[in-house]
Order: C-alpha cells, then sequence, then structure tokens
RNA sequence: UGGGGCGUAGCCAAGUGGCCUAAGGCACCGGUUUUUGAUAUCGGCAUUCGGAGGUUCGAAUCCUCCCGCCCCAGCCA
C-alpha cells in the first residue's frame, strides 16, 4: 500500500532512472467513451505528479482497437481535460503514430526467435491456453523457422489473411502461472479502416504490444495505471527486456475509484446513455466530467476531490457524500448568494402601499465583500416558498404560520395576519403585515426572531424551471444484489416550473454556479433560453431541518 | 495443490519496531455563534490495527500459520 506521497518519492527515489531524468507521466484513454470522475482520478495524479516534479504528463489516446474507437471521442475527451484545467488543448500523443515501430518492433522479436505466427483459430487458442488451474500446451506453430514466421507476418500485414485466422504471438512461457505469459497475442488482423491511419493497416498491435512500448517510445518514466493490469507488469517488462528501447518505463498499479450510489464503467453508462435513462452523456446525474459540468460542479472542486484521494491498492468506494462535501465547501467559499421561490405562495403585506416600491441593497456573499452587491425590490406583493408556512406547524418549526413572525432576509419582519383559501381548501394568499421599523431585518427593540425566509418580489420575479437532481441510484452499489436498473432512483430527477426568481439570475452564465439561499446551490441548464430559463440543483444545501423532521418536509 | 493483489473506525486514509492507550477528512452525535435550520466554531466518536501464535524490554509495523475480499482463462483496454 502506499499513499500519494509515498508515490511521487516513488517517482523521485525512482532507481530505475539516471540521475538526471525528468519525469514524464501520461494519461492514456481509449477513445471510446466519455470521461468520467473515475478518469479525473488518474488525470490528477499523473498532471499532478508530472507538475510536482517539474516534468510533462502526456495525453495519449491510445487507439489500438479500431473496432470500438471512434474519433469523435477525441474531441471531447480534449475538451473536457482542458476543462479540468490540463493539456495543452490539442492531441499530441497516438499510439497509431508508432505504429511503424511498432511493427518493427514486432519483426525485431521475430527475427530474435521470440514472437511466431500462429494459425490456431481463437477457439483453439483458448483452448491451448489452458485454465486458471492448468497449464496450457504449446501451439504447434509455435516453433516455425524465422524466416517462414517474417513472412507469414509480412502477408498478415498485407491483408493477405482471413481476420482470426492468424495472429502473433510472443514466445514465452504456456506453463506460466500468469496467464498473460502464456505467449500473448502481440498483432492480430483486423480488416477495419483506422480513424486516423485509414487503411494503412489490416493487422493492430494489442494493448500488451502497444502500452508499454509507447511509454517507451515517449520516455514516459512512470506509467502508473490500475489494479487490473498488475497482472500484466510481468509481460510489460518482459517486452521491454526484449526490445532495444533505451529508457525503461516503470509501470506502477493504483487502485481505481469507486463511488457509493453510481457507476463508473463505460459499460454501465453507455447502458444508461442507450437505453435512454438519462438524457445523454452529459445528463447532470451522470458522473461524467461534462454531466458533472453541466450540473454546476466546478473543475476546482472536482480537482480538490480527486486531489484529497487515497492513492492505494486497495480496492475502496468513496461515499457520494465526500464528494458532497467537497463540494459544498467550494460553492460555500465561491458561490454568490440570490434568492428564488420553488413552489411560490403569495403574500399580501396589508400595511404596504400598494404601487409602492422599495430599493434594497444586499450582499451577494456573506462569504467576501468583493463578491459586491445588488439591489432588490421589495413590494406589497411577494411570493415565499410554501414549504415555509404551515397553518399547524409542530414544536420546533420557526418559520412562518398563523399570528407569528419571521424575518424576511435582508428585508422586513413581517407577521402573519390570515390565510386565505380557495373553495378547495388549498392555501392561496396570506394576509401579512410587515414592522416599517425593521428595514434591513433587524428590530430596534432588539426582538428576536428565529425563523428567516426567503423571498422575492412579484413585482420583478421571472418565471423559471428548475431542475432537481438528487442520486441516481437508490443503492450503495448499484446492480450488486439486483439487475441495475431495479436499483435506479425513478426520482433522480424533479422539475419544478413556474418557480419565481429574482430577476438578476438572468444574467448568469452555463457554469456560474450561485446559491440559492436556504435551497442549495444551482446553475443555469444549457437547455435554457431567454424567454425559458431552467435551473438545474448542482446539490443541496445541509439540512439539519429536514433530517430531523422529514415528514414536515413535503 | 495456478498466478497476482488487498485487509487500520460506517467510508476514505496516515502509519515502515519505541513520542501509537493510532493523524487527518467524510459521515454521525452533542454544545456555541448566526439576518441562510447554511456557514463558522468547540467537543465526542478504534486501549486497538482481519484472526491466532511467535520474536523482542517494546509490534499496526518483523516471522509463522489461518481467515476474508478483489483481479486474471478478449484476436478489449
Amino acid at each position: 500500500m502506499f499513499g500519494i506521497d509515498e508515490v511521487r518519492s516513488l517517482v523521485q527515489g525512482s532507481d530505475h532512472l539516471g540521475n538526471e531524468q525528468k519525469v514524464v507521466t501520461r494519461f492514456p484513454p481509449e477513445p471510446n467513451g466519455y470521461l468520467h470522475i473515475g478518469h479525473a482520478k488518474s488525470i490528477c495524479l499523473n498532471f499532478g505528479i508530472a507538475q510536482a516534479n517539474n516534468g510533462d504528463c502526456h495525453l495519449r489516446f491510445d487507439d489500438t482497437n479500431p473496432v470500438t474507437e471512434d474519433i469523435k471521442y477525441i474531441s471531447s475527451i480534449v475538451e473536457d481535460l482542458a476543462w479540468l484545467g490540463f493539456g495543452s488543448g490539442k492531441p499530441k500523443h497516438f499510439t497509431s503514430d508508432y505504429f511503424d515501430q511498432l511493427y518493427e518492433w514486432a519483426e525485431y522479436l521475430i527475427k530474435n526467435g521470440d514472437a511466431y505466427v500462429d494459425d490456431l483459430s481463437p477457439d483453439e487458442i483458448r483452448e491451448y491456453r489452458g485454465t486458471l488451474e492448468t497449464v496450457g500446451k504449446e501451439s504447434p506453430y509455435r516453433e516455425r523457422g524465422i524466416n517462414e514466421n517474417l513472412e507469414l507476418f509480412r502477408k498478415m500485414r498485407e491483408g493477405e489473411f482471413e481476420q482470426g485466422s492468424k495472429v502473433l504471438r510472443a514466445k514465452i512461457d504456456m506453463e506460466a502461472g500468469n496467464l498473460n505469459l502464456r505467449d500473448p497475442i502481440i498483432y492480430r488482423i483486423i480488416n477495419v479502416d483506422h480513424p486516423r491511419t485509414k487503411n494503412s493497416w489490416r493487422i493492430y498491435p494489442t494493448y500488451d504490444f502497444a502500452h508499454g512500448q509507447s511509454d517507451a517510445i515517449e520516455g514516459i518514466t512512470h506509467s502508473l495505471c490500475t489494479l487490473e493490469f498488475e497482472d500484466h507488469r510481468p509481460l510489460y517488462d518482459w517486452l521491454l527486456d526484449h526490445l532495444p528501447v533505451s529508457i525503461r518505463p516503470k509501470q506502477i498499479e493504483f487502485s481505481r475509484l469507486n463511488m457509493t450510489h453510481t457507476v463508473l464503467s463505460k459499460r454501465n453508462l453507455k447502458y444508461l446513455v442507450d437505453e435512454g435513462l438519462v438524457s445523454g452523456w452529459d445528463d447532470p446525474r451522470m458522473p461524467t466530467l461534462s454531466g458533472l459540468r453541466r450540473r454546476g460542479i466546478p473543475a476546482d472542486a472536482i480537482k480538490t476531490f480527486c486531489v484529497g484521494l487515497g492513492v492505494t491498492k486497495a480496492n475502496s468506494t468513496v461515499e457520494m457524500a465526500a464528494f458532497d462535501a467537497c463540494v459544498r465547501e467550494y460553492l460555500n467559499e465561491n458561490a454568490q448568494r440570490r434568492m428564488a421561490v420553488i413552489d411560490p405562495l403569495k403574500i399580501i403585506l396589508e400595511n404596504f402601499e400598494e404601487g409602492r416600491i422599495e430599493q434594497l441593497e444586499v450582499e451577494n456573499s456573506p462569504k467576501s465583500e468583493s463578491f459586491g452587491t445588488r439591489n432588490l425590490t421589495f413590494s406589497r406583493e411577494i411570493y415565499i416558498d410554501r414549504e415555509d408556512f404551515m397553518e399547524d406547524p409542530p414544536k420546533k418549526f420557526f418559520r412562518l404560520s398563523p399570528g407569528k413572525e419571521v424575518r424576511l432576509r435582508y428585508a422586513y419582519l413581517i407577521r402573519c395576519k390570515e390565510v386565505v383559501k380557495d373553495t378547495e381548501g388549498k392555501i392561496i394568499e396570506l394576509r401579512c403585515t410587515y414592522d416599517p421599523e425593521t428595514k434591513g431585518g433587524s428590530a430596534p427593540d432588539g426582538r428576536k426572531v428565529k425563523g428567516i425566509l426567503h423571498w422575492v418580489s412579484s413585482h420583478d420575479a421571472i418565471n423559471a424551471e428548475i431542475r432537481f437532481y438528487s442520486k441516481l441510484f437508490n443503492t450503495e452499489q448499484p446492480g450488486k444484489s439486483a439487475e441495475l436498473i431495479d436499483d435506479l432512483n425513478r426520482e433522480s430527477i424533479l422539475v419544478h416550473k413556474n418557480c419565481k426568481l429574482e430577476p438578476s439570475l438572468l444574467k448568469f452564465g452555463c457554469e456560474e454556479t450561485v446559491q440559492f439561499e436556504r435551497l442549495g446551490y444551482f446553475c443555469k441548464d444549457t437547455d435554457s433560453s431567454q424567454i425559458n430559463p431552467i435551473f438545474n440543483r448542482t446539490i443541496e444545501l445541509r439540512d439539519t431541518w429536514s433530517k430531523l423532521n422529514p415528514s414536515n418536509i413535503s
């Protein structure tokens, strides 16, 4: 087990390096999906170590399999990476750029008697490989002559053989306990054009034959990868030992990020998208970087979270609450405050003159004066949230109820005089009075008012749709004890229409997350338009009250 | 009776033989402050390090055995 500092010292104290060698790491996504928070961990680790050591970190697309990869993913990956604050904005490294070198090295192996062309079928290869508990047996083609191998391999390259009919294998040890060493396939025929090399190649190197070598070509000193590649390290080293490479990258494994209440595998994420269970890769409920961004989570909050993660070899699952805490901590310091009413309940202030409008200058954040101030308008008719009024309140409810007094944030103390209902008995309006002596919210007589409500003035409030997002799955480990779909939280999105916002909110951009006081953090959604503003709830505020009295929250 | 890993509080995780009757964060519980039931702040939360033996004056740290969990039988990465 090792911590991030140990990875750093591992890097710094590496004896496999020459004294003066610069540390170079790499982040090697395969262009076949979108980046998610798990990738962010790897990104922050790799780029972080490079920065800490005055080194470099290469974004390298590991594009060795043209059947699953697509060029369209490259731009999203580059974009997400740049959003996080890493990379130059344009991709510079591709495994496919090394196909010529890789091919040459394959011939080098053949010439040294370290690789051979195998005619066994895929089924036969599997059969010959043996099982976890029984050794494999050697292919009848294993002892072909070097010239025959060379000739066959060149014909493979020329496209003379059917896909699946031949492969190039490293000649290692069919009896090895580690299956990866049982003559691993290093080149296979794939009669498919490559997104970048087009129709130049009919054979493509496997991950095992491409990764370490690409590392060597780029001068990568530390190749950090996830635990499932531990078994591949002996092969990674074997290949480098048998090839004329000048530098020796070192593979170091650490555990991938797992989080509760979500899924972090391409397969499951793709399933959610393909089945229409979410609106797309950038659905605000998705743990993808594009989804988190759309939900309003700042890149810096993600980075802080990732830097704080343990870099160890223990399989672990981080509670979503830890991520939430990180997001709240960041937003509490950096987000401006505004007021918004989700479910408007009209209040008429009977003693406030009709037609009169008052301007109130209020701070944009209690955290720092540097956020500046804005004006709120106050008028005879205002809205509060329906949830903040109870006709027959429980004991500790200190919001508004008949006869009670509360403070309207930044404005005045008001007292509820009368509840107006429609014929159905639904409350449609509250008649209240305000205390003119309490402008700004403090009473000259020093009387304490515990309840404080957010509000907007009906005079200039704007209408908006607000989408409340919550965890995508109800269970901590979705799909563990049921089908994935059964664990889905069917209420992970709740849309509220006809919400009332203070007008200054119109000026905010999509990624400028603001706090709606007493409610949470929100940001404008990309679906938003001038006439139809839409906001996403990024995350709710901590709420001790609803936790203590869940039944009091409608 | 294949190989490779991992096991410190509900979660993540420091710790590499003595200052460990085990840091820190999240979660949780309780107090204070508060014009956000937010924030801030204070306090509580492992006599114990998967278990059992052993070595040692001294062990989470070293040794032995045992138990549990994860990964590997793609011409995926």
